[in-house]
DNA sequence: TCTTAATGATAGTATTGCTATCTTTGTAAA
DNA sequence: TTTACAAAGATAGCAATACTATCATTAAGA
């Protein structure tokens, strides 16, 4: 039995819902395409509206603009790493062990694992958050959004990582900073590793596994109770 | 006595120096103060035109796109940095002390301390890498860019932290990963503790002392001896 | 004084980032 | 079965952006 996983997007993301529709649904799924392989800068609705035989217009009519629909993806990609993550940890009592499976989770390059969304593949908009995924806060309109709540799947996430770290050591006072600090290193270092290599310590040929030590070393031996 | 820093830009972040002509330098001057005050993705050359009452195409002569000006400014930043880094650690011999002093640069916001530029102010281009910093490097063209020594700044920073680490501890295995992932996060805790304080455990009160902190006890607990 | 580099002034073009309007189509209630 | 209504298609248009090109003017240096 396969589980479709169902998110709730913020309202406030959209102008009408991409879910609900033909349209919209390839509005997200060719979005998220075009702008991986275009980087977001170059990325247009012109662009999309010719990959998918439509007109701008009718994109215009599910997003304000192309900031929107990069945030509607990333956070769709956080609220998605948020339920990863409590799936993974679920029935797991040690900290330690909750931590591990976690950080593994934020490295690995996900697989079509079952928790698919019909129209958002999840390598896709992985890549996505590595490429573009700061851009979505990187404006000066970040408060704003924030007051919008975008970023409540992020916080989410992070304070969930928080609490486990706060579990594993009650006393540690940068759980949330450490949150936030794996989550962007998961990122960065990965993004690093494949274009400037030289602020890392990794190669290609490490796959993921001395990602997940480095932050596994830089977690255990910050919280590790003295 | 003053000391005037000056930094050898890479030539090909540019078409005509700007260091070397009155228009030149105001470009870089006002292009800074405008990117910080407009975003990166608001500001425009006809924009920068305006305000310093000269023309879009008098700017396009100095730099081929807002993006080059944008990585210009980022590398000077990168290039003041290890000169200030290198600065602070002359004459001290223990890698602990240095790694402190090192770790407080980074986190504290430049006064005037006499390494000025005449034209860059410290504060503004500190400013515009935590705002705009990542934005150098996160592009399609980052591997043509790197090519071009465009990141070489950002990677003899990050190789001469890491070098100190390895003075600190020779067999620690992720000197260079740690050295980007502190330099990165002393820009991105800063930004989330004025934008999106849930995800630190930070407040504006504590300035920057708490920032440090988590820092510090991020390098030290993984370079340590056990 | 001549030369040349830098700047100014102006024009133009393709693309981007939208908004507006009008028509057609497909579904669903009356 | 007609009606009606929402979604999508078609088309237009407009201001701003991201450039490039050309020609005239100025300023400094040889």
């Amino acid at each position: 039995m396969e589980h479709e996983l169902k998110i709730k997007m913020n309202e406030k993301l959209f102008l009408r819902n991409p879910e609900e529709t033909v349209l919209g649904r390839k509005i997200v799924h060719h979005g998220l395409l075009l702008i991986n392989k275009l980087g977001f800068e170059n990325f247009t609705f012109k662009k999309l509206a010719t990959e998918i035989e439509t007109t701008e217009a009718g994109i215009y009519r599910y997003f304000e603009n192309k900031h929107r629909l990069l945030v509607y993806l990333i956070t769709w990609y956080w609220s998605y790493l948020e339920y990863k993550v409590s799936y993974t940890i679920n029935n797991i009592q040690d900290p330690a062990i909750k931590l591990k499976n976690i950080i593994r989770v934020l490295v690995e390059e996900p697989r079509n694992d079952g928790f698919t969304s019909e129209f958002i593949s999840e390598q896709d908009v992985y890549q996505l958050a590595i490429w573009e995924g700061s851009k979505s806060y990187l404006t000066r309109h970040v408060i704003q959004d924030n007051q919008d709540r975008f970023f409540k799947p992020y916080k989410d996430l992070c304070e969930h990582i928080a609490q486990i770290l706060l579990e594993f050591n009650p006393n540690y006072p940068f759980a949330h900073s450490l949150a936030s600090t794996v989550l962007e290193m998961s990122h960065s270092q990965k993004f690093f590793l494949e274009n400037l290599p030289a602020l890392t310590d990794f190669t290609i040929k490490d796959k993921d596994n001395k990602i997940v030590e480095f932050l596994e070393s830089i977690v255990f031996n910050s919280i590790q109770v003295k």
